[in-house]
DNA sequence: GTCTATAGTGCGATAGAC
DNA sequence: GTCTATCGCACTATAGAC
């Protein structure tokens, strides 16, 4: 079975490459030419939106509290977001990196269902950890969003979902599990591992380590005595 | 083992008593003295607030917009609500009743663990199919509270977490389940009821009804092959 | 008890100096 | 590239007529 530190080394994505790219997808709204300082600025500006937006949400938070904490006056915070709503956007493509790794799990892990579904809680549950006030960041605001982009994401969640349904069928055509709803039980899947990054503080004052939480969630999935 | 249908007679709760039990507890800051009409208004007006709120957020939801769902004029609403603050603190005493409620199972139900295990959820998913807006709004404004009330509604969730968590100790004592970690069981439960106003849409699409996925989340928990 | 009109505030965003 | 100063707007909340 591939371990926890394995697995983290694989899905290691540097947030100074995820700002590199979302820089570039957006040169026309950011006025800043200079890329070096566009970056360290744009990564402080996302850190400090999570931040602020993860205490009283996204709409409540103000620009100038954003200004303040960022350390950028108000004039050059609006060198680097043309917007608030742009800004929001910004977040958005963030994810685009995230959700796409979290499935790209190396198919050789394992031939056994049950090492392939825990390993895939696994670098989930690592991916949350790593960016979670970003995970926490838009299943709050979510619900908010233009029905468009709303669609987007409930669609992502849709593929996760598919995703361990895949797991869970092979593993009952393999005999390896038994399994009488694995739709059902996929999105209950999806449920515990969105608990784990929305009540973070929750588990912590369990002194439930992430490892721990994996196993939890795969044995009350997989195991029947 | 009780029916749904009895469970639902057992626990109902008319709104319109919750808008009374409201009115009385914040008669300083309601001006209109006649009860039936103060009781209709406050009822369309904490309507329209979840309405309005779970579509946009409580922050971003405008009182001029609340007023226009309302037909009270803006003069009117304030009549009733001293404030946007005050209107979310009723709301927050709406919680008073239903939460309460949630975990007045009758002990009578079953000697055995399991049907009282099942009763208790589907008690619980009846009474958030019937105040799913307010379920849904109270989970997702949560978050962006003050310390204080946020901490109010943790200590409620930790009090229905102990409360699964003793039926399931129960349970295992009996021998009638095998259960390990009933804290983080327990949890799972509260997870996986949460996660079912959370997407509501999700579920009608898949064609679950409340009972089906109530068995379900017994199932999951309880059998074990 | 409800209305219209408006006061007062803080917001997002910009202009122009440096 | 960053700053300060400020514009215009939409908001919450209120005053006073009916």
């Amino acid at each position: 079975m591939t371990s926890f530190c394995k697995l983290k080394e694989s899905i290691t994505i540097s947030k100074q490459e995820i700002c590199r790219e979302i820089l570039h997808k957006n040169r026309d709204a950011i006025k800043v030419k200079n890329e070096t300082v566009a970056i360290t600025n744009l990564m402080r500006i996302f850190e400090a939106t999570l931040e602020l937006s993860n205490q009283v949400g996204f709409q409540a938070m103000s620009v100038r509290e954003l200004s303040k904490r960022t350390k950028l006056s108000m004039g050059a915070l609006y060198s680097y977001v043309e917007s608030k709503e742009r800004l929001l956007c910004m977040l958005l493509q963030y994810g685009g990196a995230l959700g796409h790794r979290s499935r790209q799990l190396p198919e050789h892990v394992s031939e056994n269902s049950r090492d392939r579904l825990l390993a895939s809680i696994k670098l989930h549950i690592y991916l949350t950890e790593t960016y979670q006030s970003w995970f926490f960041f838009i299943y709050m605001q979510a619900k908010f969003f233009n029905k468009k982009t709303l669609a987007r994401i409930v669609q992502e969640e849709e593929i996760s979902e598919a995703y361990y349904q895949k797991i869970l069928e092979d593993g009952c055509q393999a005999g390896e599990m038994k399994i009488d709803n694995t739709i059902l039980t996929a999105s209950s899947i999806i449920a515990l591992l969105q608990d784990w990054y929305l009540k973070r503080e929750k588990y912590r004052k369990l002194a439930v380590s992430a490892e721990q939480y994996a196993d939890f969630v795969c044995d009350l999935i997989t195991v029947k005595l």
